[in-house]
DNA sequence: TTACTAACTGGCCGGCCGGTCAATTGGGGC
DNA sequence: GCCCCAATTGACCGGCCGGCCAGTTAGTAA
């Protein structure tokens, strides 16, 4: 049997946000009508408006579940790998950058979030950081990165690299002298981890 | 005498290019009305279509203006220091940082370009970073820098680290353990100087 | 079976959207 | 002084915007 056309509200609030993430994704808060929600999600507009008061809560609750989701994944990333060996943070860059890799919406995402302004997971994204620079500093405590930089820093410079890659990966996938996602990274890797050596 | 009542077609161009360049840097295109962008720039609407023809016409002119600027500031910054020596790198990071610390409203203004769709400035953008990548290459035949990484990786490493610090600065500014901008600066200038570092 | 509640629908609303157009104004060339 | 054309205006347009609301339907508990 066709489970859609049961009722369940809450199959139908995750079928508008799906519908929804995609949307704003790819065009932003603004430029998507509660029309295009709607029929992107099968539902009439008013059924958006039952389950999400309004426009803004929608987006409120999109930008909430995919934050949610890569919070979750980040954290129990960094909390998994246990023993500070010296490959650690070299891992660590590793993960986070296959993670957008695979996740290039996410990004997206993020990014509309941010220019419009919203800091709601300004928080998040700190304790993120904190645990980040956490790790860095037992390593330079343990004598495996040089510890004349600022922990928080080191975990910015890699966070940003990766990032703005995927952010701007449509536009220099073909410009002239540009590797593959995975050159790239090694790269920077090369660059990042000896830069970070002891003296 | 006011000449702002005297009839100046340029003038006038320029005074609502740089209304919309503040409307568009802060709320981004879909989010901005043609009656707002009339008002800031103290005419009427219909004024703005004969000047630019419609809405998108202006959003176009507004980031070929800024575009244009950036360009040509990075070109001649580029194409300045002349001789290859050994801090011409150190110092390009540093003329960049400098660059888009002072003007953080042309990185939003690309940002809300690029997650458009934007792609008109991208042959520039290729440009420059060919350009930067020229002096990398010269730089490690002359034994100056290690020679084992793509020099347009190297390129776009520091040039993703000082952008996304820009886009997201408003986020992480009061973080925990985060510095300031000469900072940050200094620690990458570190890390990256020594990551590139000859065997 | 019934009564209640929440899910869901379709039609409607006032208002603002981007854009057009006819009319007016003013400055520069002759 | 006149004329012409570009600059500028304000009224106006159809259409779509987000949101609302009265009504209908389907599960669910008593």
């Amino acid at each position: 049997m066709n489970e859609s056309t049961t009722r369940d509200a809450d199959l139908t609030r995750a079928r508008i946000l799906e519908a929804a993430f995609d949307l704003f994704v790819d065009r932003g808060f603004a430029a998507v009508t509660m029309r295009e929600l709607a029929e992107a999600s099968g539902v009439t507009k008013s059924l958006i408006h039952h389950h999400f008061g309004n426009k803004e809560g929608l987006w409120d609750a999109v930008k909430e579940m995919a934050f949610a989701r890569y919070y979750e994944g980040q954290k129990a990333d960094l909390e998994r790998s246990g023993d500070p060996d010296a490959n650690l943070l070299s891992n660590s860059v590793v993960r986070y950058f296959r993670f957008l890799a695979e996740n290039p919406r996410v990004v997206r995402l993020f990014s509309w979030a941010h220019l419009e302004g919203d800091s709601s997971c300004s928080h998040m994204d700190a304790e993120l950081v904190e645990l980040g620079a956490g790790r860095v500093r037992q390593a330079q405590e343990a004598g495996q990165l040089r510890d004349d930089v600022n922990p928080t820093h080191v975990v910015t410079t890699f966070v940003n690299a990766c990032t703005q890659w995927f952010a701007t990966c449509e536009h220099h996938a073909d410009w002239p002298g540009m590797g593959s996602d995975e050159e790239y990274l090694a790269d920077f890797l090369k660059i990042f981890m000896r830069g970070l050596q002891p003296d």
